[in-house]
DNA sequence: AATATATTGTGAAATCCATCACAAAATATT
DNA sequence: AATATTTTGTGATGGATTTCACAATATATT
């Protein structure tokens, strides 16, 4: 009977019918980003044994809301037990799926300094979906070699090799003074999501996805916080 | 008269009047993660030797609602020109104040790898409140050596010199199997506030402020975006 | 000098997100 | 078998943030 609390999802499942693009736009950007948070936690509960979790349990570890915790996960599509909770490898599997984390994406990586190879040897990085395929610099020295059975290539190549790889997602670790022409060969190149490193703001097209990853904005709450409890303390 | 929309603001200035605790915390976090955003928008803006500019224009750029914007410079207690804007060193100089990095504070960096040097390197880091004046690792062939004028020091010294040296922030970016127990000495030796760039979520008492700069965060949204984006056009 | 235009600043409305309250369900306990 | 306990799932509520609407104001134009 439709009384059943998961009958549309079940119904989307037998038919196979396909998740719109309405549909995966309708999660809370909030949301969203807490999902990776609970995939980390969830990855170690993992590691001590843990076969079930209870949404109290999560909230209580990550100083959130029970509720929210519950309905940040129904978006995934997953269903728990009563009195139980979550089976964790099928929760993990759920979020992962949702993300996109299960099928691997190829990636390049323009800027072979500190920074790009930080995120290369982040072993990791592969359980987030990317793969990178290939570096890019202009650096005569680092060109043609290997870092990590990853080739380092000039930066020309890069468009016209993204193109014939059909690669769609683009890493910017170059200096904030080369980031908006590096942005711009990727996007001649076909490239159509952009994760900027660099510390300055692209303009680029507007079908062109680009995700920020500010350093600064995190810092910013931290020293807010820290100056607020130095106040209260003094 | 009290007619004058700054009245307020302007009796603070006039009498040095500190903003509490509870004036500091007035502003809703989804302002505080922009306000880095304006700031590095203004510098790039001045340098193209812009003097005014107004919010309609920043919206404009950065793809938000000007009244957004204007609200949220608001906070910062900068006060605007109708017809012209605001001028860009003055409103600079707002946000930094606000934000409080015009103070540099001294900081702890765990983790001489790719990522602890790439944060190291990044220069424009002073203009982010914070001095790195000691890096921390357990690699003996980096230990008592110095990068860029910062000296290497094993971690066991972490948390004495900490104390020492009244040091209020930490940074890690060490692997995430040590990430706890280098957490704990910084605690030890007195530091309140942790930029955790390990993935993985720490345990530390309450009082300790944590900001996770999640690379998985900003990641998990690209994705998505990417795969909507790619849903709409099959 | 008068009018037009662009912008600020802000109260009000709308939207979005988080939290509360509680029925339904699964297991544990008596 | 009946009762107690814990948790899920969700409608309703509350709160926070964004957006709208518009008066006030500074400059540009006629």
């Amino acid at each position: 009977m439709t009384s059943s609390p998961h009958f549309h999802i079940l119904i989307e499942k037998i038919f196979s019918i396909n998740v719109t693009a309405e549909e995966l736009k309708s999660i809370p950007e909030p949301s969203l980003r807490r999902l990776p948070v609970y995939l980390q936690y969830l990855q170690n509960a993992r590691e001590t044994g843990k076969t079930e979790i209870s949404t109290t349990l999560i909230a209580r570890d990550l100083r959130l809301d029970p509720t929210q915790v519950r309905k940040d996960l129904a978006y995934t599509g997953i269903i728990g037990k009563p009195k139980i909770g979550y089976n964790i490898d099928i929760l993990i599997n759920s979020i992962e799926d949702y993300l996109n984390w299960n099928n691997l994406s190829d990636a390049f990586l323009a800027g072979a300094g500190n920074l790009g190879l930080a995120l290369l040897g982040f072993e990791q990085f592969t359980k987030y979906g990317i793969k990178i395929v290939a570096l890019f610099d202009n650096d005569g020295r680092k060109i043609d070699r290997e870092v990590k059975g990853v080739p380092v290539l000039p930066v020309e190549k890069m468009a016209s090799l993204a193109k014939r790889m059909h690669i769609h997602i683009g890493i910017i670790t170059v200096p904030a003074s080369s980031a908006q022409s590096v942005a711009e060969q990727m996007v001649a190149g076909g490239i159509k999501a952009i994760w900027n490193f660099a510390p300055k703001m692209l303009k680029l097209p507007e079908e062109i996805i680009v995700e920020n990853a500010q350093f600064a904005t995190s810092l910013a709450v931290l020293t807010r916080k820290l100056a607020e409890s130095l106040k209260m303390v003094e």
